[in-house]
DNA sequence: CTAGGTGCAAATAATTTGCAGAGGC
DNA sequence: GCCTCTGCAAATTATTTGCACCTAG
């Protein structure tokens, strides 16, 4: 039960806060799961026999309401709530046998369930995936293992090692490229665009470090969030031929392509996400990209002040990163 | 409330057959989409009512220990249940104006969600996907069309529209390569498998037109099965140049090739979902599929002891049929 | 001071159960 | 005749409400 540091500052409210709403709120946020109202009537109880099974009812309705709660519902009955506020949306694995859940997120089934709802015209608010099952534990008749609540940390890291696993098959093409590139200046620019690469690479992974310290078990705990499409297949193969006769000209256009569609994708998955720190981490980094792409265009406008435009010999310019390629595992 | 002419006879069950439980039943199976217990409660009752509530939730759990109906929970609290007897495994979108809903049915959510269960080691045993929102009519206005629950039918029409989709594009890739391939053998096997992609063509036409009068409204209904994947992208662009030189051995590989493929992906798919009408279609073709593989496999066999082997050119076989790719819709 | 929060107990709502009698095999 | 099903009413469970009282703003 590791304590969670600025959550319980920022609550968001309306209506009065009163000492007993104080009470509940606080038991509240510091369970790390999801749970029944009566679970949460008897942890409050626990701490103060004098709160009635009505005001934590009525408190949970306001939670809902304020946005700190959510209510989500494993099909037994029981309404069970989870914190909302700086935990991102997810979705539940479901053990039938320890009745404990897991959380996960996946942006491709999201894609693919938008894609469903437009197709029925159906204007969707909210979504619901849920595997019921049994866990790895239950099946091998384990013990079961605590289950740490670390969402909004897990989707961080997660949104991380995508940033970074994207800048570094950008470095590595961006490398190659400026191997094969025959024309000088064309490659002088690869070796720029690998340059400030590596320099953001640097950022990124000094960054997640930091993360580590946070949690020193964070890197071995499991996948929260499931996302093909992000960093395999960004950098096209098979461009090494066309790379060869490319000027300085044509290799800005390629970088220019490249962080274009790096921007795209992380702003497009950035902005699905609910307020948490992965959101944070996707919406920055595709800042980051931005930034990196208004530079590129500036220095492109002015080469093309200085020389005349030159005529872009072969169409060979690699897909933009972010594009759905080599979508297999 | 069209009626189900099947589906009442082979009714399974367990336990004894009285005449209220046949009666519940009968009302059951005569609803098209879910209903909760009280509806379920109120609806019995309206024909005869002297059945009790009590024996009405009791047959429910009856009709589910069956296999006849099965449970599903839209989180508001109340527990409905619909036919799961002949009727496909899927989905909902639920309107939360309306409160009606609908069904679909997506095999790429279903391969993410396998994906997930499998990279955490979890063994899945049933995963809800539900899309909540605002429907169509609702948003519109629209004063709420009939819900027709023809579910069983959408899917072997979508199973079918996929079946077609892939044999017609079998077709036009064998008569493309029947036009390209120099060598006159090479080219009569493609004729050949042509000819036979035509007349399955036209079987799976004729049946899907004995399904559309079944329902003549039946083209005109919202997708179902949601699938990509299937018949996209299942015969590779730019294997032109290479089916140039073809002799009839690799024309046979090709086809070989072409329709283990296409075998594999019917089967694979067939087999996920749940039985009913759209299942067997799946299985049918997949099981077609084979007989002709099977069929060009000993042609190819007999081949070879007539000419002996000779060496492959050119591995530029396309890919087979139902992998995955050219992804985008 | 007053709108809103709180406790208690009673109400509701969905579903289950105990028990005595009815009905299928 | 036995075992299961059925009806009725009472029990259980999860949640909400009425009402008098209390407290923060």
């Amino acid at each position: 039960m590791s304590t969670l540091p600025d959550v319980r500052d920022l609550k968001p409210a309306g209506g009065k806060r009163s000492s007993k709403r104080e009470q509940i709120l606080n038991v509240f946020l510091n369970e790390e799961g999801h749970l029944t109202a009566e679970e949460l009537v008897s942890r409050v109880q626990r701490d103060d026999r004098r709160v009635s099974r009505a005001t934590v009812y009525r408190t949970i309705q306001w939670m809902v309401d304020a946005g700190i709660a959510s209510r989500v519902d494993f099909g037994d009955g029981l309404a069970r709530y989870e914190r909302s506020y700086h935990h991102p949306r997810h979705n539940h694995l479901i053990c039938n046998k320890c009745h404990r859940s897991f959380e996960f997120m996946s942006s491709d089934i999201e894609q693919l369930v938008d894609e469903v709802a437009a197709s029925r015209g159906f204007s969707a608010s909210q979504t619901v995936v849920q595997i019921h099952g049994v866990c790895e534990d239950c099946q091998h008749g384990r013990p079961a293992g605590s289950d740490h609540g670390l969402t909004d940390l897990l989707f961080a890291r997660d949104a991380l090692r995508m940033a970074i696993a994207t800048e570094r098959s950008g470095l590595e093409f961006y490398t190659r490229a400026a191997r094969l590139t025959k024309d000088a200046r064309g490659r002088s620019i690869f070796q720029k665009l690998a340059e400030e690469e590596r320099h953001h690479l640097g950022t990124l992974e000094g960054r997640y470090a930091e993360l580590l310290k946070r949690d020193p078990e964070l890197e071995t705990r499991p996948t929260f969030l499931f996302f093909k499409g992000a960093a395999h297949g960004l950098f096209a193969e098979g461009a090494d031929r066309l790379l060869q006769g490319v000027d300085d000209q044509q290799a800005l256009l390629v970088g220019i392509r490249c962080e274009r569609g790096s921007h795209q994708f992380f702003k497009k998955y950035g902005e699905r996400f609910e307020d948490s720190e992965g959101k944070q981490i996707f919406l920055e980094f595709a800042s980051e990209e931005r930034e990196h792409l208004d530079l590129l265009m500036r220095e492109y406008r002015a080469l093309v002040k200085r020389q005349g435009r030159r005529p872009r010999k072969g169409a060979g310019v690699p897909a933009a990163r972010g594009t759905r390629q080599g979508r297999r595992a």
